[in-house]
DNA sequence: TTTTACGAGTGTAAAAAAAACACTTTACAA
DNA sequence: TTGTAAAGTGTTTTTTTTACACTCGTAAAA
């Protein structure tokens, strides 16, 4: 009885596609590939790869990502399971979806494939399969994420400027924000710590370095805020 | 050499386990049931099944829940993909976890599984596999989802009074309410259309019987707002 | 050497939203 | 008629959010 309900039921591929969202002065982006196997050979398309029978999703993102790029991300989330019937042309095949945040300048070196290629987010080619929609609905969460929890240290340099961070949330809320305002909110959440030194790239007077205070800003992220903004 | 890419990965079982709200007089519930199978003969557990070759994620919860419980629910949405290597003994399976919403006086007569059983949040037993982990996920998003878009088409009955739907917010937020801000902030909503009639079960005096616009509810739904209460 | 240009830095007042709060009404039952 | 139990109803205080403009420091250009 056990033996069947069990062998009764269909074996499925499971892939695993991550969205990868890196961060540099220009501004928000993420990481695709040209393809180099069939079917929709050099189409652009997420990172992706297939689980395993030994390792759970979270292994398998790292994994492939890790094989894909030499990337070692901080930040990975599952994001949701997608399953329409003839998504994938060749096999049937599930695809989890993951996004993955990281500081660009911080980790270009690591960067092996050289079909991998950093595209901001309105530049960004056509995807194949549902890609597309698996980005979409990554940046909504993103969005949302924004809102309830701090981000930041996974995608940007450990010193960064007020204006960086201004604008790494401008670039996720897509909105430009007061600065006023925001070092204002930001500074109410206590998780950053200010530098006795500056950053001269952006402006001659320069600009203050902040890093985060991890113990506040772990805090918050687990406790969560309202940045409402 | 696309033959291979696929036909070297592994294929794997997939089920789809369901954490389905209700709520009634006594608060918010979920509905377990008792397996009749091996392994775990015996024990409570979500409703589950597996996913098959030619329907996608949503058509199986569908599918599975109503074949275990006779149950059409109005609201399915996909939770988490769960897939610790050893998470089932029989054979390594992922489970694609879902929640439903659905009014329990409305829907008790489509039951036709008696070993389906309503529980309480805080009295329901001790699940199989992860399952309690997966509870724990639902309830958390249900949270979120209640403070973030309107709640209780689903949950409630054609016409309610405003504190069945104070006691709803109140059990899925997990707090007490004071009545006259609840009022006023879901009024500013504009969800509600209050009737003539009354609602004299609770009450001597009786209480005014709502519905809601279901317009500008999927307005709100598709806008979100920020229930801050 | 003075002027210009450019981003950095800073605080307050007005408006909006949230929270706190208590008494009256109704109708049935004792 | 009196007691009881839940329903209904607004205002004030506090907190949060928004809007808003000038000075500072430095390097480059005049």
């Amino acid at each position: 009885m056990a033996l069947n309900r069990y062998s009764n039921a269909d074996k499925i591929l499971l892939a695993v596609d991550s969205i990868i969202f890196g961060f540099d002065k220009a501004g928000l982006k993420i990481l695709l590939i040209k393809r180099d196997f069939e079917p929709e050979l050099g189409k652009w398309s997420l990172m992706g790869g297939f689980l395993k029978e030994d390792e759970n999703l979270d292994e398998a993102a790292i994994r492939i990502l890790q094989h894909l790029t030499g990337l070692r991300t901080i930040y990975m989330e599952q994001l949701y399971t997608f399953s329409k019937v003839d998504r994938d042309p060749v096999e049937r095949t599930l695809s989890v979806a993951y996004y993955a945040l990281i500081d660009i300048a911080m980790h270009d070196k690591e960067l092996i494939n050289t079909s991998a290629q950093w595209f901001s987010l309105d530049k960004a080619p056509h995807l194949i399969f549902d890609h597309n929609q698996m980005v979409e609905k990554a940046i909504a969460r993103l969005k949302r994420r924004a809102l309830s929890k701090p981000i930041g240290f996974e995608l940007l340099p450990p010193k960064f400027t007020m204006r960086q961070l201004q604008k790494l949330y401008e670039s996720i809320l897509d909105k430009k924000l007061d600065k006023r305002n925001f070092i204002n909110k930001i500074n109410s959440f206590g998780i950053l710590v200010r530098l006795d030194e500056k950053d001269t790239n952006a402006s001659k007077k320069g600009a203050y370095l902040y890093t985060f205070d991890k113990v506040k800003y772990d805090e918050k992220v687990l406790e969560g805020f309202n940045f409402k903004i």
